[in-house]
DNA sequence: AACGTAGCCAACCGCGTGGGC
DNA sequence: TGCCCACGCGGTTGGCTACGT
């Protein structure tokens, strides 16, 4: 059987999603789901494969991704289904919610396995973590922060200007710190401050305040698109907040006021009946 | 302060599989 | 029935940060 080639490689980017194409796939899904990941990023206006966009939907855009440190309890229950079904890592994922196969194949290889392998009667606990190197490990939310942040500039200035989007893509969520922290600057109205350090209070509030504000949505607001998509209630808060800010056109919306930003952005689109023609207004 | 190394995570690659024609 | 297509999965790699010397 020939194997189709996944995508037409020439002029599709690779590596590291910027903030705009981040926010196009979102805004895309949003508004359409996903019926087909190889058509998506053409009509997205996106140029990445297919299987990209998924990956990064899945691994990293969801709404109700987890992220930060796996619990205890978490690791055990892996340690607990690799002993029965193996590799297979969506199959774990299945049973942690929130947590993707990429990520718990991540956590089994750099953490778990070389604790079992130091300690194959111990089971997984989170307390014994690291019998790594000598390497005095910051909490990994912080290490997360650092690589976010890092992303060629990538994740900050994605979150820092989109904090409806950061707050979705965090949201039902334990920590993402880089969003968290974005996100604080942006809600102090201190863009400076998102470059400092000192940040641990006002992104402890800001998350707080995130999490307020997401349950001040309703769902339904929003026509039904893809019923896996839309079943999370915190799906509701993604995306067309943020893109106001991004395009400029408001300062943060209040949680009143984003109700009609939202339906506003929904109807343009709509209207537009492409996502490409975000651009124009870009 | 500079350099080398280890650790981590996001993203990519290639294969298997199921469904539609 | 066989072919093609799209999706999903698991393994691997690249790039970045933090640590140790």
């Amino acid at each position: 059987m020939g194997r189709a080639p996944c995508c037409e490689k020439e002029g599709l980017r690779r590596g590291a999603w910027s903030p705009e194409e981040d926010q196009r796939l979102v805004a895309y899904i949003r508004q359409h789901g996903h019926p087909n990941w190889r058509a998506l990023p053409r009509q997205a206006g996106l140029l990445r494969c297919g299987k990209s966009c998924r990956l990064r939907w899945i691994n990293y855009l969801r709404p109700d991704i987890k992220r930060g440190n796996f619990s205890a309890d978490e690791e055990a229950l892996i340690v607990r289904l690799h002993r029965e079904l193996g590799n297979r890592w969506s199959a774990i994922a299945a049973q942690l919610p929130g947590r993707t196969d990429n990520e718990i194949k991540n956590v089994w290889h750099t953490h778990i396995k070389k604790r079992l392998e130091g300690d194959p009667e111990g089971g997984a606990s989170a307390a014994g973590r690291p019998k790594q190197k000598a390497r005095k490990s910051k909490p990994a939310a912080a290490r997360n922060k650092k690589q976010a942040a890092a992303k060629a500039d990538n994740s900050e200035t994605f979150m820092t200007a989109s904090p409806g989007l950061s707050s979705s893509v965090s949201s039902g969520v334990t920590t993402f710190a880089a969003a968290a922290e974005s996100t604080a600057a942006v809600s102090s109205g201190d863009t400076a401050a998102t470059t400092s350090a000192s940040l641990q209070p006002e992104a402890a509030k800001a998350e707080t305040e995130m999490e307020m504000e997401m349950e001040s949505f309703s769902s339904a607001e929003f026509p039904p698109i893809d019923e896996s998509f839309w079943s999370s209630p915190d799906v509701v808060d993604m995306g067309l907040g943020a893109m106001d800010e991004e395009l400029g056109l408001a300062s943060p919306p209040s949680a009143a006021t984003r109700d009609e930003d939202m339906e506003f952005w929904l109807k343009m689109l709509l209207e537009s009946g492409d996502m490409r023609d975000l651009s124009v207004v870009l």
